[in-house]
RNA sequence: GGUGGAGUGGCUGAGCGGCCCAAAGCAACAGCCUGCAAAGCUGUCAACCCACGGGUUCAAAUCCCGUCUCCACCU
């Protein structure tokens, strides 16, 4: 961590179902006392469809006070994404809101478009005609195959990447393939921050959030998800390659069709929800610049306020 | 009350005389992660002798008897 340079950017993480949205929302009011005003950038990547409301825990409108909200509802439920995608376009978002002198406040759970948006590292390259090149020799040869063949052209590469695991294995061949050189397989040990960050993390006792999550998938049926599932496959939720993986939005769909009873299609997605938190906290837990609170804590906003206003060096309250 | 079926790890569930100091899945726990990441993947832990008691057998989770519990059907 670095306490000593000045935060020029917030980022609050942790697993789903923390609270973080409003974590964020509050801070911006309160700095807003001080003078200083803050915005929030989205990094929850199923936040940026349009129509995804219920299922992704939006935060509505007029729960947002005013402060204002970016790289939100900027995707078409049937447009395609990737973290490169979104770190150009949030860094274009952080970069207007710091010229123009307003701090920007990153939230969301996404590990992978987290890091993106925030350490220093470079997507490789892509090549499209090589990547379905190479997916289809997945499926046609196996993993383990693939992973020979990778074997041949990085072992280090191939060291770092389980033989099962096809995805990573593909993307390491069409990036040892397009650059020649060698892929490094592993995140790195050092954060590197592209900018002074300030990281805030939610998080308490497991058994409290396992409920937690449990009862908020059930509000989001009550509240209407599978309705929100139908409207939204007339905008091709169902052949849309990364919004439809949604958790929640992919059961519902499983009960539209009748090949899951509502009950088991609520039950599995409590399931994939445990689990979703489980690994992003197995990610955030290796970043030592997070700051972590206890989300159950009754002074939560004061503490969270309390460093906020040391790391900008602002006077105390 | 009668008939049939079942009782195996936290849960589901295979095994039906020796290869079982008991498969697998889920959960739990730990970890990986550089353009699909709410995705993809890995490892670990877990059954005091498999409801309880007795018996048969060289050998029983597996066969027999009794008890208890559950399920289904019947009167």
């Amino acid at each position: 961590m670095n306490s000593s340079t000045r935060p020029e950017l917030l980022c609050i993480v942790g697993p789903t179902g923390t609270g973080k949205s409003n974590l964020a929302i509050n801070t911006a009011l309160e700095l807003a006392k001080s003078g200083i005003k803050a915005e929030i950038v989205n990094a929850d990547s199923m936040q940026f469809y349009k129509g995804m409301d219920i299922g992704t825990a939006k935060v509505p409108v007029d729960e947002r006070f005013g402060i204002k909200h970016h790289m939100l509802d900027w995707l078409e439920i049937a447009e395609e994404n990737t973290a490169a995608r979104y770190q150009i376009e949030a860094r274009k978002v952080i970069s207007d809101l710091r010229a123009e002198g307003t701090l920007p406040i990153v939230v969301g759970g996404s590990m992978l478009y987290i890091a993106a948006l925030i350490n220093t590292f470079e997507f490789p390259g892509r090549d499209e005609a090589l990547r379905a090149q190479l997916e289809q020799d997945l499926i046609d040869l196996g993993p383990a195959a693939m992973h020979k063949r990778l074997e041949l052209l990085d072992e280090t590469a191939a060291s770092r990447i389980e033989p099962q695991n096809g995805r990573r294995i593909v993307r390491a061949l069409e990036i040892v393939m397009i650059t020649g050189e060698p892929f490094a397989a592993s995140l790195p040990d050092q954060f590197e921050s592209f900018l002074p960050v300030l990281e805030i993390g939610l998080n308490s006792a497991r058994e409290h959030l396992v409920e937690r999550l449990a009862e908020r998938v059930r509000g989001m049926w009550a509240l209407g998800l599978v309705e929100e599932v139908r409207s939204l496959e007339s905008k091709g939720i169902r052949d849309s390659k990364t919004a439809s993986q949604a958790i929640g939005y992919s059961q519902a769909l499983a009960s539209i069709d009748g090949r899951l009873t509502e009950e088991e299609a609520i039950a599995e997605t409590i399931l994939l929800t445990q689990r979703y938190a489980r690994r992003q906290m197995s990610w955030f837990r290796r970043d030592p610049r997070i700051n972590w609170f206890d989300y159950q804590d009754e002074n939560l906003l004061e503490e969270v306020m309390s460093l906020v206003r040391t790391s900008l060096q602002l006077p105390g309250k």
